[in-house]
DNA sequence: CGTTAGTTTGAGAGGACTCAAAGTCTGTGG
DNA sequence: CCACAGACTTTGAGTCCTCTCAAACTAACG
């Protein structure tokens, strides 16, 4: 999914916003495993994913716990960093080969500085991730462990498909061995 | 807290925004208990709590479930309806009696249209309710019992001394009866 | 001072965890 | 094209955390 695809009708023919996109955004390939950003740093850059999947990640007592997949068409972006200045727990690395795009997140301020319908599109964005957060929220606060392996199967069934288990399971708060005898009982 | 000291300085002379909260803002005050907001419905007003303490839940198996609190200096809102025109499945009630001002919604975006510095400010305050929102899954993802609460503790005292136990024990994914055991022994 | 909301305590059941070991898959080098 | 190493998944056994149901206790309020 190219990134003007996800734009508003709009915006994708704004001469502004042609312009951000073909000057300021490079484009990038990770092989599997590959990181794109880590832990403890600052990195302002705002990733577009089109194609492929990404995942963020932290340590806790030496394991890896999975807190979010990116797919296409998604942002990924260090929200520590970006919106409280602070350096990010979290690691970023591509589950699978992916291409994502990206700019420096200074240049997308200036753009919103200007642009009212880049600013207001920016509130959308973030609109809906508030929702997607929400929603994960509520999934985490009471289901069991089966429930909310059920709940992503339903709601996001590629990535199942796609993510190994073990990231699948800490992405849902569980222990692997719990998640392979939920896929066995199923 | 008074809106206006939610705002940054340039903002609290603009005259547009100084127009805009005195002309379209309300204040209410609710007592214990009361609803602000209820499930399946469209709400579209935007609420700042000056006051108190306030919560959203639903029902699930006939328990109410608190999803979040809402303290002085906070915004309330409907982020279902707002973002994605849905009924939204949470209410919304006021745990001790608040003062809350409001203003519909579609006035914000009429602001957020003309101004861009509002644009910019309400993208600002996005992004750090997404911050939050973030930091919330994290412990809902791996802690335990024991270890959300302390958190809580440390994070939100004034939660725990304000609100019920039930309705801190739904917050953190635990039963009371699990809360009420796991102060005794602190 | 009685009624209701809220909290604590107890007992038993069950889900999910950990540690450990055995399978299975996958890709690389011979 | 096969074999093997490393990554990933499954299975087993035992333990512990947290749940549920029930009942007693306490606080708040009219």
């Amino acid at each position: 999914m190219e990134l003007i695809d996800a734009l508003p009708k709009n915006m994708q023919t704004d001469p502004d916003i042609i312009k951000f996109i073909t000057e300021d955004f490079q484009t990038k390939i990770f092989k599997k495993g590959d990181l794109i950003s880590k832990q403890d740093q600052y990195n302002r850059h705002v990733y577009f994913v089109t194609h492929g999947l990404l995942r963020s990640f932290y340590y806790e007592n030496g394991k890896e716990i999975t807190t979010k997949f990116y797919t296409e068409g998604q942002l990924l972006a260090n929200t520590d960093t970006l919106f409280q200045n602070n350096t990010t727990r979290y690691n970023f690395a591509a589950v699978e080969e992916s291409t994502v795009k990206f700019c420096n997140y200074a240049k997308l301020e200036e753009l919103c500085a200007v642009s009212l319908e880049s600013a207001n599109f920016s509130r959308f964005v973030l609109g809906n991730i508030i929702t997607q957060l929400t929603e994960r929220i509520s999934s985490l606060q009471f289901l069991t462990a089966k429930e909310k392996y059920l709940k992503l199967i339903h709601e996001n069934p590629n990535i199942i498909l796609r993510a190994p288990l073990g990231m699948i399971a800490s992405y849902l708060g569980i222990s692997q061995e719990t998640l392979s005898r939920i896929r066995s009982e199923i």
